[in-house]
DNA sequence: TTTTACATACGTTCTTGCATGTATGTAAAT
DNA sequence: ATTTACATACATGCAAGAACGTATGTAAAA
């Protein structure tokens, strides 16, 4: 499979990059070598070498393609914000479960970087980089919350940072559960139910009934 | 370092097993190997090779350490549960945090489980064993979360299955946070609070205000 | 003709598993 | 109380196979 032109060529990067993922998920990054992404996608290590410095290179790029979607996701809650703080995380909450239970490709990332990779020597600086983008958006989350207590939307003693904290933990904590093979929990029915209990405990109830789609 | 009597042995054992602990949480469980474990240990791969099969036994009876602590925790959650599960919940979770927060071996062998092995291969079963475990803990909430149903300690409309997902995933979330290095999240100092958000959706407000210590 | 986009071949560096060597402990026989 | 026989607790050496990086070959595109 010779490809000639570059528009070929950047199919090639592509479908490296897929089969990459795929196996990277399946057997784990540290157990997939170079070799075996190169025969999956019926290249060999010369085509990967070509496109790619080397393995930590691939990587990266292999999860520089999902980046947008979570950029994307994060200004949507900052310009609802201003509108209406509780409305805007409460929207933010479903549309996080939304993708990940929708895009198979973010769900396959996430897996990688939850429960396929190590994240230590070469890897860690670029999951340094995912902690300090998740650090980023505990803080917009933080802000958030304290427009909502400014505006009297939370629960007296509800403090910005600590409901923060609380809001990503259970997300993240759903997210893992979900990512388990035995599928005991599904994040496009099951998430809502469960995030609302949080809310229940943050919220007034008045903001509460407001909240669209029905809390 | 010659050993002789077996109870000399067992302290070179147990040596393996600190320094192995150690390195794994330090280099990631693929990047350590049995040469780097028995150096730094002051041994060769000879002790281990006696001591161990091989490196997946060596990682099994790493993890059996730790095994009776979260063992005595549940057997405390399920007898504390029939007088009064509300109760029972709240010492539980509080119970997690402190013994993560004070002993370094749990927290150690948490952030290798988590962050620093690759749940796959000839890991894999003993990850799987972990995750059965899991449920199970999932399933002893999910009853005690009935039995507070039962008595009307939950707010209306609190399904049991769902919430012991929601107080499993706080609970993983705040883990996970507090296992990163950047130290953004002090499980023995903010869990109680973050918590107490999730509770305040879950339980009727009169049975908060009986829980002790102090919500 | 030069560059692109790969394929092929080679050398090196780990890592593992096993086989073997050896010094010491231990229990029973004498 | 010795000696004998064997088990224990390691250390050392070797063979084999990954996996990587690089160097080189090659056919088509520009």
């Amino acid at each position: 499979m010779v490809r000639r032109t570059r528009e070929e060529a950047e199919q090639t990067r592509c479908l490296l990059l897929d089969t990459a993922e795929q196996l990277f998920s399946v057997k784990g990054v540290s157990k997939t070598t170079l070799a075996d992404i190169a025969t999956a996608a019926g290249l060999t290590r010369g085509a990967v070498y070509w496109h790619f410095e080397n393995k930590l290179d691939l990587y990266r790029a292999m999860l520089d393609r999902v980046a947008p979607a979570f950029d994307t996701i994060r200004t949507e809650l900052l310009t609802a914000a201003e509108a209406d703080p509780a409305q805007a995380l409460w929207a933010h909450s479903l549309n996080v479960n939304r993708v990940i239970a929708s895009e198979p490709q973010i769900r396959r990332i996430l897996l990688i970087l939850l429960k396929r990779s190590e994240h230590v020597d070469e890897l860690a600086p670029i999951h340094d980089e995912c902690v300090a983008h998740m650090r980023e958006g505990q803080d917009v989350l933080r802000q958030i919350f304290q427009l909502a207590c400014d505006r009297h939307q939370t629960l007296p003693h509800v403090d910005p940072t600590l409901a923060a904290c609380a809001l990503q933990s259970i997300h993240n904590g759903m997210i893992d559960l979900s990512l388990e093979d035995s599928g005991c929990f599904d994040l496009e029915h099951q998430a809502g139910d469960v995030l609302a209990y949080l809310y229940r405990g943050l919220f007034r109830s008045e903001v509460l009934e407001n909240l669209s789609p029905r809390l």
